[in-house]
DNA sequence: CGACACATGTAACACGTTACATGATTTG
DNA sequence: CAAATCATGTAACGTGTTACATGTGTCG
């Protein structure tokens, strides 16, 4: 639900077309995420169908087909704004998930499958630390949007290596029928490639 | 992508059925997240026909309707539980696009939208503190899911409180044309229904 | 019998992703 | 002119949600 209300936000300075949609939510978002035009087209007319946005005359200029926020879509955006994230019903974590189910897979080692996942999340965790150092201090968004992740990496860490703590002298689940060594497809330390474009760093 | 590759973890143990699955899902992550029944067959369909799963004949036993883990199935879980979720292009998060956006609409204060999150968010996690008290020591899958939860919304205070400070000094935009107060829908502070149910609390 | 739980399924919808199609305008 | 960019859209698919439909068996 976040790409529906972000273009609300962006409406609100004024009307605007789909392609400045686009360009405004990802340069006001770091340039991190991607945003599909296909989404930004559709999800417009749904916000037309439910009457929170306007289209403008497509007679008027050019090309583009300028949309509007309405009265009802303004109030829509402002509540958005205050109401917060589900806290309430905990969102489903696909790693939580991974952790506990592999607890029930014959022949998983869940401290390995623990620490695997600690590896790659430090990785990370040291690759957007270093991303941080090279953010020139006026990009405010990309800096938050950063602090956010790295934020959230963190609490991962923590969160893996409490839940060794609790898994630990814990019964090995029976060795599976057989040794089943899966080699991993290992990405490589760099940089996510919008985030290396975002600094203009070659690949 | 959580739930196809769980349903497989859990037939790794033994074939099961449709509503069996959904039970084992639930009690084996702390019963916090509800998975629909349909979800779980029509999940069931899409592996059997990506050839990850097998069901048994229909004759055999009663009205179940068992499936089976194929070859490929396991293979596919077993790259799934060691593959990290994508620490890559970092998800999008649905807090920050809030904020980063309502830098951009006139007349809303972003200290006073990142301030009532943050309350809201202190709020969960003293519910989830509290919880974590009651949980008994046997449940480790509570345990464990309420210990991610509480380190990811720890890591939003700190991120929100970051946030907080480096937009410090910035320019409130234009207020709006008309000061639109708007009552937020204030949540009650009580346990999610389903935790409440988990512990036997009566609402 | 009637209500309830078990068990399987389908339909409709929202959101997201990728890919493709179609014109208009700019620019080398 | 040819290629790239701008601008708008559509189609197909995966996942998730809610709701409904249908049978069977059990128990008061």
């Amino acid at each position: 639900m976040s790409v529906r209300h972000a273009l609300l936000a962006l409406l609100s300075e004024g009307p605007k077309y789909g392609l400045q949609l686009r360009h405004e939510f990802e340069s006001g978002t770091g340039e991190v995420w991607p945003l599909n035009v296909g989404q930004v087209y559709t999800t417009l007319q749904r916000l037309e169908r439910d009457g929170l946005v306007e289209s403008e005359d497509p007679e008027s200029e050019g090309p583009q087909k300028g949309y509007r926020l309405t009265a009802a879509g303004g109030r829509e955006l402002d509540v958005w704004l205050r109401t917060p994230p589900d806290t309430w019903e905990p969102p489903r974590d696909e790693l939580v998930i991974k952790v506990l189910v592999a607890l029930r897979v014959p022949g998983v080692d869940v401290h390995d499958v623990i620490q695997t996942h600690r590896r790659h999340v430090v990785e990370a965790m040291q690759r957007y630390t270093r991303l941080k150092a090279d953010t020139p201090d006026a990009d405010v968004a990309l800096a938050i949007v950063v602090d956010a992740q790295i934020f959230r990496l963190e609490a991962i860490v923590r969160w893996l290596d409490a839940a060794d703590t609790r898994l630990a002298g814990r019964p090995a689940t029976a060795p599976a029928t057989a040794s089943t060594e899966v080699t991993v497809p290992t990405q490589a330390t760099a940089l996510p490639p919008r985030l290396a474009r975002r600094l203009g760093v070659r690949p």
